[in-house]
RNA sequence: CGGGACGUAGCGCAGCUUGGUAGCGCACAUGGCUGGGGGUCAUGUGGUCGCGGGUUCAAAUCCCGCCGUCCCGACCA
């Protein structure tokens, strides 16, 4: 039982001044959690028995879908990392010391190195497989911002297994089994989600999703169609094409257009010119950007942007990207800033990618590579062609749903889950390999899946809090029933003990606010805070043989007899 | 790494402009009143004013450097 009078707690009537999230100041305010350094936080005891709750379910439904824990050291060696290249790739994000001897070593920022060189240690041969073995484990990450409290932290806990299949599809059964154990374990702990569709990015890999919480705080930003379910996280987003419609234009005009580089300009003195109808989507911006180092130019309709992390993720290899500057212009005279336009990509040696908006047949008002001229009327596969088609422009609420063309609507949410086929390149550069029945040595196929469970707490928090504090799912609460004690007598207090010894002989989980000394208002205002979702008042209607019964979301509160408060509460419970 | 804000008691903040005894609220301790909404009165405890250097008779306050924290952006298996 936990005791008021005894519970290491001191709740807080300020929000701290370093959180600004919900989850994070009331975390901090009912005594959950202390930040020891920026992204680092200690668990207390009613943040620790939280955290365990979530814990132990996500440790159960791992377990009820046939997956076997291990457990790897959070201090590891740096020779596994460098096999994989990710002791260099892993850059300054990586925790990194040295032993006595001038050993180097790091804290695990993720396991799947220490994963795939166990397996390779005990297994051999293809009978041995499928497997599925999880860690629940903290992790290290020098992020370059923590933030939100425990939702981007520098140590975390995360669930992470690993699938380790001969084929193709002994990959997709494993894959689709965590997908049905994911669903399961969020819904237990009681959280909205969304199954997107993610980018598997540089990890290559062909399946991923990610289960999205969302919340107006979270981090990311995805795509969700109410009319069919489509959801993709925006870098994912595919565009929704609508082929061209209309007569083939006349030839390239090219056009005096003094002082116009950019396109509300160019729109105000194509109005000027022809009286009217042009808009920033009739014409073509044409963006030139460095990747790994060559110069790529992208076209999008002028009335988009270029969303950066939209378009590196969807050109495979690049590894950086970023916008030509001053200096780049210098360097290639005959790209006229504000002036581009793709008639000369292939006389100037560019690649030229286009957003899947730029359809054939098309024709648009561009730049003329002349200072001062653009021209009108230049056709995508007549006056130019690209090398191939990328998703580049930026994603507003109101596209087209890329399945059923109604219009998308643009959400936050915090990232809980993910989950993604991983492929052969751990396996490769680790060398991990079985014997098939031919008795050839062939490749392991690998799944990686994640949860992360210090998060989860934040993001249920988030989901599930009100003005007065934290309102926490049955099976996640500190305690199920929080009992409240007011008045200056002994019987109030003697039959709340009775009461809460009789809960516990039923296996419910209480909180017994057992403090003579603090009035009832501080008593309210704590059992708010911390947010157990029953609560139990033994005060002045006592006298009449009654206590007060209150459900702390939505705040309902009602009287009950003494008689029936048993069975009341039980119901509630379902014990 | 770019932009912004900040660092004074466990927490939230004032004091800094114009240098001179370090203050308020919460929390905490003791006592009284109160006892269904963070109640009240009185008396207390608690401070390397982020760190280092400089200016000065004198620095929380002015100057220089560093460190740390938070927010926006870049980044984020």
């Amino acid at each position: 039982m936990l005791r008021m009078s005894t519970l290491f707690l001191r709740t807080l009537r300020d929000d701290p001044a370093d959180a600004e999230v919900a989850s994070h100041r009331l975390l901090v305010r009912a005594g959950y959690i202390r930040r020891i350094a920026a992204g680092i936080y200690s668990w207390l005891p009613l943040g620790y028995i939280t955290y365990r709750n979530i814990e132990r379910i996500i440790r159960e439904e791992m377990d009820a879908a046939g997956f076997q824990e291990v457990h790897f050291p959070a201090l590891l060696p740096k020779e596994p990392y460098e096999s994989t290249n990710r002791w260099t790739e892993y850059g300054k994000d990586l925790f990194r010391l040295k032993d006595r001897k001038e050993g180097e070593y790091l804290l695990g920022p993720t396991h799947e190195e220490m994963f795939t060189l166990m397996v390779k240690g005990e297994y051999s041969s293809y009978k041995d497989l499928p497997l599925i073995i999880y860690q629940i484990q903290t992790k290290y990450r020098d992020e370059p911002r923590p933030r939100s409290g425990i939702i981007r932290g520098r140590e975390f806990v995360m669930k992470d297994s690993y699938s380790f299949d001969l084929d193709d599809e002994g990959l997709a059964r494993s894959y689709d089994r965590h997908r049905e154990a994911y669903i399961k374990t969020f819904t237990r702990l009681g959280l909205n989600f969304n199954i997107v569709s993610a980018m598997s990015g540089a990890m290559g890999g062909s399946r991923s999703e990610e289960f999205l919480a969302p919340a107006a705080t979270g981090e990311d930003t995805y795509v969700l169609c109410n009319a069919c379910g489509y959801a993709a996280n925006v870098e994912a987003m595919k565009t929704h094409i609508e082929p061209f419609e209309g007569n083939a234009p006349g030839p390239i005009e090219e056009l005096d257009t003094p002082n116009t580089p950019t396109i509300d300009s160019l729109v105000a003195v194509m109005n000027e010119k022809f009286g009217g109808g042009y808009k920033a989507s009739d014409t073509l911006k044409n963006v030139l950007l460095m990747a790994d180092g060559e110069p790529i130019s992208v076209l999008v309709p002028g009335d988009r942007e270029v969303d950066l992390k939209r378009l590196e993720a969807n050109l495979p290899g690049v590894k950086e990207l970023r916008l030509f500057d001053d200096a780049d212009f210098a360097k290639r005279k005959e790209l006229v800033k504000g002036y581009v336009g793709p008639q000369d990509a292939k006389r100037f040696g560019l690649k030229l990618y286009a957003d899947p908006r730029i359809v054939v047949g098309s024709h648009w008002i561009t730049g003329a590579n002349k200072l001062n001229r653009h021209a009108r009327f230049v056709t995508h596969g007549r006056d130019f062609a690209v090398d191939g088609f990328v998703e580049a422009a930026e994603v507003r609420a109101g596209d087209g749903c890329p399945q059923c063309s109604k219009p998308v609507i643009i959400d936050r949410a915090i990232e809980i889950g993910h989950i993604f086929q991983l492929g052969r390149k751990y396996a490769e550069s680790l060398d991990l390999t079985v014997l098939d029945s031919e008795g050839k040595s062939r490749v392991v196929t690998m799944g990686s899946y994640g949860i992360g469970v210090s998060r989860a707490v934040a993001a249920v928090a988030e989901q599930s809090h009100d003005e007065l504090g934290l309102v926490w799912p049955m099976e996640i609460a500190p305690a199920k029933v929080h009992i409240v004690a007011t008045g200056k007598d002994d019987a109030p207090f003697d039959s709340a003990e009775r009461f809460a010894s009789e809960l516990e002989s039923y296996g419910i989980s209480v909180m017994l606010d057992d403090r003579r000394e603090a009035s009832p208002g501080v008593k309210f205002k704590d059992a708010e805070l911390i947010g157990n979702p029953i609560i139990v008042i033994f005060g002045k209607s006592l006298a009449d043989g009654k206590v007060e019964l209150r459900v702390r979301k939505g705040n309902e509160k009602r009287e009950v007899a003494l008689t029936e408060i048993l069975d009341e509460v039980r119901s509630l419970i379902n014990v």
